[in-house]
DNA sequence: GGAGTTGTTTAGGA
DNA sequence: TTCCTAAACAACTC
């Protein structure tokens, strides 16, 4: 499930534990979400760090606790935070329990695609402070994307909207989203947009993470049906501008929707 | 039972 | 070298 909007709903799920301690920590150490950790390590410097604070940047989460504890989350395609009471069992999924005074925070995940790195030290791991600006800010501008386009020219743009290397956050729905609002095909080649179709794709990432944000991520509403997303998994479903019934097809390895009326190849 | 799933990594070909 | 695609990962739903 989890881009950009879902990743930051899911993070603010654990901010009821911020200012208290980690009690005790339950986890399923043989799961692959671990891979690469040293569990030792981290079994036995959690208990007594206090939670301070955490941030998300695309569909990266990190959480920052106090004796220079570091946890970055990502989510996979099915994982999930969440908090349960104090006494709760761990469920099958339930791969990662934090114990705390007042209430138990889980990290769950039942296809394990997703990712815990644990982190110590006195700054913040390397793998997040190198991961590239928020679409969100300043420092995502047209001329920045325009060059990144140009250096993946002969892929399908919705591929190369996927590419977290640059379009931090940004999944599979967002991308059909963008590209419809851009009214561009999304099998076109990267290197082939002119200034004023790039100047459209730029804007849509804009407006799409900024909803997907305000919207998404406050209760996890869906965004409204003026938004492809409502129609995007129906069974013969219709662009919400001109009534067209939308294509779905693979492109750039993922299923794929948009309307072959505004978006002519 | 088979196909499909809102993600990432990797192997191998172009 | 660099770019691009398909498969693998694993569990669940329809």
């Amino acid at each position: 499930m989890p881009e950009l909007a879902e990743v930051e709903f899911f993070r603010r799920r654990w901010d009821v534990g911020v200012g208290q301690k980690v009690v005790d920590v339950a986890l399923h150490a043989d799961k692959r979400i671990f891979r690469g950790n040293d569990l030792a390590t981290f079994q036995r410097v959690l208990p007594g760090a206090k939670l301070v604070g955490s941030e998300a940047r695309g569909k990266q989460m990190l959480f920052r606790f106090s004796h220079d504890v570091w946890l970055g989350v990502h989510l996979g395609m099915t994982g999930e935070l969440r908090h349960e009471p104090q006494e709760f069992s761990p469920g099958k999924h339930d791969h990662l329990v934090l114990r705390q005074s007042r209430q138990s925070l889980v990290f769950s995940d039942p296809r394990l695609f997703g990712r815990v790195l644990f982190h110590h030290g006195p700054h913040a791991p390397e793998w997040w402070s190198r991961l590239p600006p928020a679409l969100t800010s300043d420092e995502f501008t047209l001329d920045r994307m325009m060059a990144f386009l140009k250096r993946r020219s002969r892929s399908p743009l919705k591929g190369v909207l996927l590419q977290q290397e640059f379009f931090i956050g940004i999944g599979n729905w967002m991308a059909d989203e963008i590209l419809w609002r851009a009214k561009i095909h999304p099998r076109r080649a990267a290197g082939c947009l002119d200034g004023a179709e790039a100047r459209e794709v730029w804007k849509a990432i804009r407006f799409v993470c900024a909803g997907a944000l305000r919207i998404v991520s406050k209760d996890y509403s869906d965004p409204p049906p003026s938004w492809l997303f409502r129609h995007r998994w129906e069974k013969g479903g219709r662009c919400p501008k001109d009534g067209t019934e939308l294509g779905r097809e693979t492109i750039g390895g993922r299923t794929t929707a948009w309307c072959p009326q505004c978006q002519p190849e």
